[in-house]
DNA sequence: ATGGACAATGTTTTT
DNA sequence: CATTGTCCAT
């Protein structure tokens, strides 16, 4: 095969691996994708594997469709059959399959997490506990890290009275999903990986068929993925894996990078190969790149390096605030542009959190510059786009409840708090679901409930479930598309929606472009539509073709690539984040997320430092980033000096396990408190007001009595403490 | 039952 | 500051 030609030897040697095990350790940008398809070509068009036997699973649905049209590329048709998919995606499809072992129906719903977050509520409200002690995020981030850890809710791990608490929360938060026969994001994986470990017989089948498996982004793996990768793969033990530990930076979710350091346990047998080389950036951005990671204790040192050439230096930019920053960055954009040094298309600008977006949005807007924006919620987390797919996944699965009572007064309908907990309670008294009860309602056999309701409530319901029944007998006859032009109509939803307002003619415009999407599925019935739906992710949302900058978080540019890459908010609490200040392991990762963001540029790469903070509307004065300070000043170019800047590091140096601790070190400590006294040669005795360390000095703010406040330096004037 | 007004409360990252 | 939720008046 003549493409092999075009591969390095360490990439060689990664696709064209013999049987058993292999670890993969790639380096940003050196080309773990183009590994990866090659080699599922290589087993195919070489080996003579048929696809029908191959598996290969990402993160994102982006990652997969890119791979899925580079393998197309290299084997067209030969390729037909190959399961390609998102861990999430290729786990509903093998639960639909075998929902006869689970305890749900194959035509169960996929929850996102708005939903998961309204069933924790009801869980509270159930529980008769109070949602203002234990918030609902903070119980679902404990019921999520639980699944990940493969825990079902007796196996929850209870050392406190919360974790007490959180069981029994979780335990009726399992329950009511089931009985919406819905399940979570982390339901996907946990009971596949249940599924695979308890019933031997499903295990045998999946484990016989993929006779290879691929596995993308492995540093980002879970216990759960992890485990049900290893089910997978436990008769053939042909499994692929390519990750890079400096690239995780999905612990918050679960992810747990020592699965790199596990798998090597577990297959100890297992080549190693790594992929050093790197085909994406100038070598100052990857010197900026190391210079910043090395600091992180306990890796494998890759060195990275290019052919390339060594590019210009890093841009340091200060600004006065956050404000700035945003008018700087667009101003750079558009004269960069002018001068015909670049596309639009080709600048990215990242950023911590989203909220760091809009002061960007503004000045793009202002400037009348387009541009576009990664993030799925922006779109299928508003109202009324989340209203029309709760229409459609309660007609596609009437016990959805949360979907039920989500639409069954929007538009209002006479059917309010009141009236939905009557339905509930009579539901639960003839054992059906409160969907179940308004279709029946619906089909005329209302006479026989008529005494559980008041007579308008009763009429409301009935007129709803005969139109949730006559949706219901549309599901397996028509098109996704069809459906959802009928519901819109007998609901009278665009009248709802379009008051007049520029607003309500947006929103329409939302459901439209919904509209858009579902007319995709001809092919694909509903169940595919609203899975697709359910699982799309941020980056999923990116458009290409499109020549405009792109706003994106560090998060989601990761796997991506441009030639000019703007970081922005590189203050200490914004990227190293403040809520990872106080745990070394979340530190890490803030480094690493600088990392990826870095090593996103091919050939230029804008760090923009706001000296002025606006957090809830008060702007603050902030200090750099530390991981600046890591950074050896010849790799950079300074601009807009608005202070005097703290000396970066004076050379590059290999002292990984020095952390740049000395400063700390070195530090004095305060010697004068604020309040205590203190006596000068000429004014005598003062109090102090405040202090603080500058440079190698105390500088020692004291008011003197008759004299005023004097600002004084301890090492120079003569202060003595009185006690 | 519905909608408006005010209060509280909160900001990490997302399949 | 901006969103979200809660309470109250219609």
């Amino acid at each position: 095969m003549d493409f092999l030609a075009e591969l390095n030897p360490q990439q060689q040697s990664a696709v064209m691996a013999g049987e058993g095990p292999v670890l993969v350790l790639a380096g940003p940008g050196s080309g773990k994708t183009r590994v990866l398809t090659q080699r599922i070509a290589y087993l195919i068009g070489a080996v003579g594997i048929r696809p029908y036997n191959i598996l290969a699973v990402t993160f994102t649905n982006k990652a997969a469709r890119e791979m899925e049209s580079r393998v197309q590329d290299l084997l067209g048709a030969r390729a037909h059959g190959l399961t390609l998919g998102t861990f999430h995606a290729t786990c509903a499809r093998i639960l639909r399959r075998e929902a006869e072992h689970l305890p749900f129906k194959s035509n169960f719903v996929i929850f996102d997490s708005d939903d998961q977050l309204g069933v924790v509520k009801q869980a509270l409200v159930d529980l008769n506990l109070d949602p203002k002690r234990y918030t609902p995020q903070a119980i679902h981030a404990s019921i999520s890290n639980a699944k990940n850890d493969l825990r079902l809710p007796d196996a929850y791990p209870v050392q406190t009275y919360r974790d007490e608490v959180v069981k029994r929360v979780y335990t009726r938060y399992q329950e009511l999903l089931l009985v919406s026969n819905g399940v979570d994001f982390d339901d996907l994986l946990l009971w596949t990986a249940y599924l695979l470990e308890e019933v031997p017989t499903v295990r045998e089948k999946y484990a016989r068929r993929y006779e290879h498996i691929l596995v993308d982004e492995f540093q980002d793996t879970n216990l759960a993925q992890y485990t049900l990768i290893r089910h997978l793969a436990s008769v053939h033990k042909n499994i692929f894996v390519v990750g890079d530990s400096d690239q995780s930076i999905y612990a918050w979710r679960g992810a747990d990078y020592r699965n790199v350091m596990r798998f090597e346990q577990d297959y100890p047998k297992a080549q190693v190969i790594l992929l050093e080389q790197n085909y994406r950036s100038m070598q100052s951005i990857l010197n900026v790149a190391m210079a910043v990671i090395d600091r992180n204790p306990y890796r494998t040192v890759k060195r990275l390096f290019t052919q390339r050439g060594s590019g210009e230096k890093i841009v340091l930019h200060e600004t006065y605030d956050d404000r700035e920053e945003a008018v700087y960055v667009v101003d750079m954009i558009a004269s960069l542009v002018g001068r015909q040094q670049a596309r639009p298309g080709d600048f990215a600008i990242m950023y911590r959190t989203n909220a760091q977006s809009r002061l960007l949005e503004e000045a793009f807007l202002h400037r009348n510059l387009p541009y576009k924006l990664v993030g799925a919620q922006r779109f299928y987390g508003r109202r009324e786009v989340k209203d029309v797919i709760a229409y459609l996944r309660l007609a596609h699965n009437p016990a959805d409840e949360i979907s039920l009572s989500r639409v069954i007064n929007a538009p209002a309908r006479g059917i309010g708090n009141k009236s939905l907990l009557a339905l509930r309670t009579h539901a639960q008294k003839i054992h059906l679901s409160s969907g179940e009860l308004l279709l029946e309602l619906g089909q005329g056999g209302g006479s026989a409930h008529a005494g559980a309701f008041a007579g308008r409530t009763h009429a409301s319901l009935t007129t709803f479930g005969a139109l949730l029944a006559g949706w219901r007998a549309m599901v397996a006859e028509v098109p996704p598309l069809v459906l959802m032009d009928r519901i819109l109509e007998d609901v009278g939803y665009r009248n709802y929606l379009d008051d007049g307002t520029e607003e309500g003619r947006e929103r329409w415009g939302n459901v439209m472009e919904l509209r858009r999407l579902a007319a995709e599925y001809i092919e694909h019935d509903l169940a595919a539509f609203l899975e697709d739906v359910a699982l799309v992710s941020d980056q999923d949302t990116l458009e290409d073709s499109v020549n405009v900058p792109t706003l994106l978080t560090l998060h989601a540019a990761k796997g991506l690539e441009f030639p000019v890459v703007f970081i922005v908010g590189l203050n200490d609490g914004t990227l190293p984040h403040v809520r990872s200040f106080d745990d070394p392991e979340a530190m890490q990762e803030e480094r690493r997320l600088f990392y990826v963001g870095i090593t996103r540029a091919k050939d230029r790469l804008y760090l923009v430092i706001p000296l002025n903070r606006s957090a809830y509307g008060y702007s603050e004065p902030t200090e750099e980033s530390r991981f600046l300070k890591d950074i050896p000043v010849d790799l950079v170019e300074e601009e807009g000096q608005l202070r005097r800047r703290s000396p970066l590091a004076s050379s590059y140096r290999h002292d990984r396990w020095e952390s740049p601790a000395p400063a700390a070190t070195r530090a004095l400590q305060p010697q004068y408190s604020p309040g205590s006294r203190v006596q000068h040669p000429v004014w005598g005795e003062g109090m102090v007001l405040s202090s603080r360390i500058q440079d190698d000095d105390e500088i020692v703010d004291v008011f003197f009595a008759g004299v005023g406040m004097k600002r004084l330096a301890a090492s120079l004037a003569r202060l003595q403490l009185k006690t």
